[in-house]
RNA sequence: GCCCGAGUAGCUCAGACGGCCAGAGCAGGCGCCUUGUAAGCGUCAGGUCGUGGGUUCGAUUCCCACCUCGGGCUCCA
């Protein structure tokens, strides 16, 4: 009997009986293995375990269910899944498209008579869903020509497309599709691969029901979603499911009202936040932090307004290819004016507003400046996605010579602003050339090449976004990963060689010629109110002392203590410090929760024995067990410590 | 913009086959209590039940429209 070699991916080799399934591999290797796989990788592509071996031998990696790649696997096929069970509960149902996406699947379907689903249907669905799964139906693969394809979903319009769609030139199969049957009762067309039965799945829930438009496009058919999430385990299931009840207890707009912060009022209008006491003293120490530092690093500052007339955008050529961003114009003494969408135009007129020599390079203008851009209502987020926000925004003139070391030194600046803010776990993308742009290509080369050398001499860990970048440059953004684990986008770093030419900016040589300066385009935190909401979101609401609104309040056991907890705190604020304290009319335990459902770093219990020794009891958030007798001034010079280095916890 | 869902006190929520003064907890005011580390007691106040129409003897409840908020709107079989 002939063999075939299997090569794995420790190298090691295996000789396997001719005619072997990839299953046979992982059955070979172990049960364990066995049962957890899903599918399999031959010569790197993604098969179904029951598929044969090429004869002349092959590298196999078994796909298990809790990898990401089986993950995705059991998800997709847990999408047909969720199709079988709507196409028997919806007779007459058509269906689109069901792909795994992060954490779960989707499927699109359009019912008949327009009919919609409700919340209420998908128990009814799930329910039926775990029948599909408890019946062990085989998913097995059937290959078609294009025109059987068609055949068998003649009365499927979305499939029918997706199949025309298929470019008959492309790849190996050739004009050829494949579907994927469960037992007599459901075909899908489909790639694959999927896992070898139903019984492998199991551990879903359907989540939500959302209106999508047929390939995203508000113009065709609006189809009905079905989302849900799969896991290889109940266990996986559970954990998920917490995580995002975790996500929402951290919900900025949630801790916004709850620990009044900022509220966004109808009467103003949607994406348009009003910032509270407390939220006020949070953005304004991440302002002061961001002031200091812009001083020290050589920036200098200009105020700009919010409104200006057309013919600056039309020159900026924000009005020619930004115009669906921007809020509509008004019209005052014969001139339109459009509320600025970004900061840059302004701070072109102000470099333009005298004669520039190389000597006064690299100009570095800062401003905190408040932008405006129409966003869709349904797109709208909290302070993450608002209509009107705060840019810490910059834009720096130099030299083309100076670039290089311009954006080293920036990278430098945003690593070290997010570190100051308790972020650890960066990630870039590097964002080139989109289909709508304006300028000439040979300068967009230039532009990402600088970026992408400032991200390696900065040893930033990047990928590569074709086609992300703005219109008018490439950019680098910089994201984030918070407290769990999820991704932001913040910072963000351009090269933009359009803007200095449609303003006609120059400076003067060392060779008394004119030269155009190269401009940088760069905010650190992106937007404040969105930084905002997301540092709301990675502390849970309990900033560390120097962010946090009131750093300390002073309670007496007794309200006879309460002069010398007013003092206390009059001490501290002496210092430079924010404290309150509260008068000792309730139990002392009832006036200790309520600080700490404010989340406040620090209370500070004052008795009988502290008034006589000048100590107060230390109440930290966090801390096992509170402290007692610390001399007042080691306790201010413990916080006066936390708060100069922005220390992460306290 | 479009699909789904939700709007009852400052917050979180209950309630009603259409019918009597629409309820609770927290928060707030006042009083009592005098408290050593996450809820002391009492009392008072607080609502045009999102807005506007319709059906009805009667609507916060049923119907329609609108407003606001939340979720979603290619991660391409």
């Amino acid at each position: 009997m002939s063999t075939l070699t299997v090569t794995l991916p420790d190298g090691s080799t295996r000789e396997m009986p001719a005619g072997s399934t990839a299953g046979d591999v992982a059955a070979s290797i172990g049960r364990g293995l066995a049962k957890a796989a899903v599918a399999a990788e031959v010569n790197g592509a993604e098969v179904d375990l029951s598929s044969p071996l090429p004869p002349e031998g092959c590298e196999v990696a078994i796909i298990t269910a809790n990898s990401p790649k089986g993950r995705h696997i059991l998800r997709h096929s847990t999408a047909h899944v969720l199709a079988q069970a709507v196409l028997q509960l919806w007779p007459g149902a058509k269906f689109a498209i069901g792909p795994p996406i992060e954490n779960g699947f989707y499927y699109d379907f359009d019912l008949p008579g327009g009919a919609s689903f409700s919340d209420d249907d998908l128990d009814r669905i799930e329910a039926r869903m775990r029948e599909i799964v408890g019946e062990d139906q085989p998913f097995e693969r059937e290959e078609l020509t294009r025109d059987e394809g068609l055949a068998m979903f003649a009365d499927q319009p979305y499939k029918i497309e997706i199949i025309a769609g298929v470019d008959p030139d492309e790849g190996a199969a050739g004009g050829s599709v494949s579907a994927y049957r469960n037992t007599g009762r459901f075909v899908d067309l489909c790639r694959g691969p999927h896992v070898p039965s139903t019984s492998r799945l199991g551990s879903f829930k359907l989540t939500r029901v959302a209106g999508a438009y047929w390939r995203g496009d508000e113009h065709k058919a609006q189809l009905q979603r079905i989302y849900g999430t799969a896991w290889e385990s109940d266990k996986a299931l559970a954990e998920h499911l917490k995580q995002v009840e975790e996500a929402e207890k951290r919900d900025h707009r949630r801790l916004g009202v709850e620990l009044d912060l900022f509220h966004f009022p109808s009467e103003i209008g949607g994406g348009l936040a009003v910032f509270h006491p407390k939220g006020g003293l949070i953005r304004k120490a991440m302002e002061d932090y961001s002031r200091t530092e812009h001083e020290a690093g050589g920036y200098e500052f200009v105020y700009t307004p919010h409104l200006a007339k057309s013919t600056l955008f039309e020159t900026s050529g924000h009005l020619q290819w930004y115009a669906e961003g921007m809020y509509p114009p008004m019209e005052m003494e014969g001139a339109t004016y459009y509320p600025k969408p970004m900061n840059c135009p302004m701070h072109m007129l102000i470099y333009r507003s005298q004669q520039r020599s190389y000597r006064d390079l690299p100009l570095r203008l800062f401003e905190l400046g408040t932008v405006y851009r129409f966003e869709r209502s349904g797109v709208l987020h909290g302070l993450l996605r608002a209509r009107g926000f705060t840019q810490d925004d910059s834009h720096i003139f130099c030299t083309p010579d100076q670039l290089e070391s311009e954006l080293a030194s920036l990278l430098a600046f945003v690593i070290r602003l997010l570190r100051t803010f308790g972020f650890e776990d960066f990630e870039a993308e590097l964002a080139t050339r989109p289909e709508k742009y304006v300028g000439d290509p040979a300068e967009w080369d230039i532009a990402t090449e600088a970026l992408r050398l400032a991200l390696e001499s900065a040893e930033v860990p990047y990928v590569v976004a074709e086609g992300e970048g703005a219109f008018y440059a490439p950019k680098i953004d910089v994201h984030i990963r918070d407290a769990i684990g999820r991704r932001w986008q913040m910072s963000t770093l351009q090269v933009d060689f359009q803007l200095a030419p449609r303003f006609d900016l120059e400076f003067t040589g060392a060779d008394n010629a004119r030269h155009r300066p190269y401009i940088i385009h760069r905010a650190l935190f992106g937007s404040v109110e969105r930084f905002f909401g997301v540092l709301v979101e990675h502390h849970a609401g309990a900033f560390p002392a120097w962010l946090a609104p009131v750093q300390a309040r002073v309670l007496g056991v007794r309200n006879d203590h309460d002069d010398t907890a007013a003092a206390v705190a009059a001490r501290l604020k002496a210092e430079g410090l924010r404290a309150d304290w509260v008068q000792g009319d309730e139990p002392l335990g009832a006036r200790i929760r309520r600080a700490k459902l404010d989340k406040l770093p620090y209370v500070l219990v004052v008795g009988d024995d502290d008034v006589a020794a000048g100590t107060v009891g230390v109440n930290a958030r966090g801390a096992d067990r509170p402290e007692r007798g610390v001399p007042v001034d080691d306790f201010v010079a413990r916080l006066r410590a936390e708060v100069d280095t922005h220390a992460a916890v306290g």
